[in-house]
DNA sequence: ACCTACTGGTTCAAATCTGAACAAACAATG
DNA sequence: CATTGTTTGTTCAGATTTGAACCAGTAGGT
């Protein structure tokens, strides 16, 4: 039970704009994904994970772990998906248990019209306004915050 | 129609660690809160906005966009906090269609109670993990990427 | 006063997320 | 082989979010 280190006043205001930040991103991200093709953010994560696999496939827990969703949330998105005949489900042959999720033709091609669009997003509001320093500066700060989640 | 400006290595690096560090530590941020005090971030972040308001009180608009919610959401938020207690509503004075939401007594005092482990969090994740120089660089990158969203 | 346009907040249905409970398949150990 | 413990993915109910529709009040011009 140890007297509590509050944030200094540089400490408080590298918080607020980080929260404040990333909440305006993700919401302008959505919005773009929606208009532009009925994506959601998650699924579209998942769409460009599976396109870079290797076989263009992925097991559920793995892509939950990298899209940071829970388990139940990727269940519900790659049904969503599937709907749409963006991805498709298999059988793990290895594990029985276990479901590979494959993006389908329709699925890469969805990406290929997607992509230009949400990379603008991205570069607008966040890449382009950074300095090179910034932003490598940037990566690592939050590389070092993922690790010491990753645990 | 131009030609698509794709994301170098680097900014591709950089990108990709800000969106799987941000929801990492934003799920790591509302598992603490929900468990130390049954609260959702957008709940803390009301109160803490409230707490520190001129009169401890604020019109629903203006605290929708500074904790950067949309408008219903902000009103089902402010009903489980009135619903607890932590929070009330009062028609504004000036402007009649107006609501402040007002932190109550016990809504400081669940503040008092919570703010340690939430910021305990917010250090040995984000702030404690950075060097001064990046939590500063992190600040004004931030800020710039906020400006640009907030048009 | 009267219209028109806009703003502030709520309501509603639909979509999504969460966490716990579950069943099936694997793994390790005796 | 039997047993026990883990991992994998789904299901389910409840909580939250979204966006559109809506009503009431305000502001600006005529």
């Amino acid at each position: 039970m140890t007297e509590t280190r509050w944030l200094d006043a540089t400490e408080m205001a590298a918080w607020r704009a980080f929260v404040s930040t990333t909440h305006l991103l993700e919401r302008r991200i959505e919005e773009q994904l929606k208009s532009a093709a009925g994506l959601t953010h998650p699924q579209y994560e998942v769409l460009v994970w599976l396109a870079e696999a290797p076989g263009r496939q992925m097991r559920m827990s793995e892509l939950a772990r990298v899209v940071v969703a829970s388990k139940s949330a990727l269940t519900y998105q790659i049904t969503q998906l599937e709907k749409a005949g963006l991805v498709q489900r298999t059988t793990c042959p290895s594990d029985e248990r276990g479901v590979l999720a494959v993006i389908t033709e329709a699925g890469l091609e969805c990406l290929r019209r997607v992509a230009p669009g949400h990379v603008d997003v991205v570069r607008a509001y966040l890449i382009d306004q950074l300095t090179r320093e910034e932003l490598e500066s940037m990566t690592t700060a939050m590389r070092k915050t993922e690790q010491a989640l990753r645990r």
